[in-house]
DNA sequence: TTGACATGTCACCGGCCGGTGACTATATTG
DNA sequence: CAATATAGTCACCGGCCGGTGACATGTCAA
């Protein structure tokens, strides 16, 4: 017998990572987080109250949904380039950011499924940074670009989660890092033709 | 008692059809179904030979990705128009189609978490198709063409079956047929850009 | 030291699950 | 009519689930 609560309860919060990273929201449940844990999980409903509050718990513990450096601590977006070049960075970001994090992936996954305390609070902290970065490209109008980033966004984040059960969309690798090369210099090529840079440079590489 | 064999197993897959519209996937089981279709669930493992066979009779039954026009019945492609129309074409079609299709939409929601009969069927066909679409703009190497169409169809997947759990994706209205409208309308801009008529013309309108 | 409290253990409940064996009722065929 | 195959019913099993009450054990303060 530990005796040690916060211990404990750190125990329980890793447990529920662990569990995620290995084998998906589907197993989630009391018994199991306890198992993992290897604490009774009479304790779960003890320290956090049921689920739920574990949930809310875990998703104030771990940094699930990493800002984008371009994005500073105050909020402040830093404007040092041109939109083409904040378009490219942000879309590097995320499909790096969305690789290395399968926890982040399978709250993603769940996301789609059903909501609760985990699922609701990543998709607020997502859901204003995407406005904020799209809050950026709001003078330019010659296309509808916060549908465009919002497809496309929903794109990587779609390939990132099929890759568990699939290797291949449409003929592009989706497991291999040499793929998400491939994937994310296709999107930066298509950046270049949504902001040319001017026409005539346009019109001198045809 | 009713004592009609092919009337029974119409009754289970329907119920299978209406579960999975009704709760999606993560209710689905014998014993659910059964109880959907007011059926024994005994008969399910004596007429399909349990879940996998009954999935795979669903899936053969259903049509639950239906080819777009353009793809005649021959596998042929129809090349009436140039690459931008056809683009704009599959866009609408394959936005349409998942709006209008519960059942095809809890489908590749299971896709994403595992695998099945069901779901892997409905994959190939689907894998089938992207590569036939894809393989008209071969010699269009201005871009990587397949990267860009998989991530967009890959977008609008996501988007449609985030509708379930969210009205709202970085700003824009996934729920509504308007929001649908405006998506369908930004992506058709974009392929505008990405396929310019020509260059003088890209000059006139500046 | 002793009592009170916090920490952790254990056993049990009802409910649902997938799966199966034994049964009944109907239709068919000789 | 009788024998047999087929369609459908029913009861039961073991296992896992979420949830809870009763208990044991350690800690700390009066």
């Amino acid at each position: 017998m530990e005796r040690d609560k916060d211990k404990t309860k750190k125990k329980i919060i890793e447990a529920l990572a662990q569990l995620l990273a290995k084998s998906g929201f589907s197993n989630i449940g009391i018994n199991a987080i306890a198992r993992e844990a290897g604490v009774d999980k009479v304790l779960i409903y003890r320290y956090f109250g049921g689920l739920s509050g574990l949930f809310a718990a875990f998703a104030e513990e771990e940094n699930l949904f990493p800002k984008p450096d371009m994005i500073k601590k105050t909020g402040e977006v830093k404007l040092s380039s041109d939109l083409a070049e904040i378009s490219k960075n942000f879309i590097r970001h995320y499909c790096n950011m969305l690789r290395k994090r399968p926890v982040t992936r399978e709250i993603l996954r769940w996301e789609l499924i059903e909501r609760n305390e985990l699922t609701d609070s990543l998709a607020e902290t997502r859901e204003k940074q995407g406005l904020q970065v799209i809050a950026l490209f709001d003078n330019y109008t010659e296309i509808d670009f916060p549908v465009v980033a919002s497809v496309i966004t929903a794109g990587i984040t779609y390939l990132s989660l099929r890759a568990k059960t699939a290797n291949v969309y449409s003929g592009i690798d989706i497991t291999s890092d040499k793929g998400w090369e491939r994937i994310e210099q296709g999107l930066v090529s298509l950046i270049d033709k949504m902001f040319p840079k001017n026409h005539l440079q346009k019109e001198a590489d045809s």
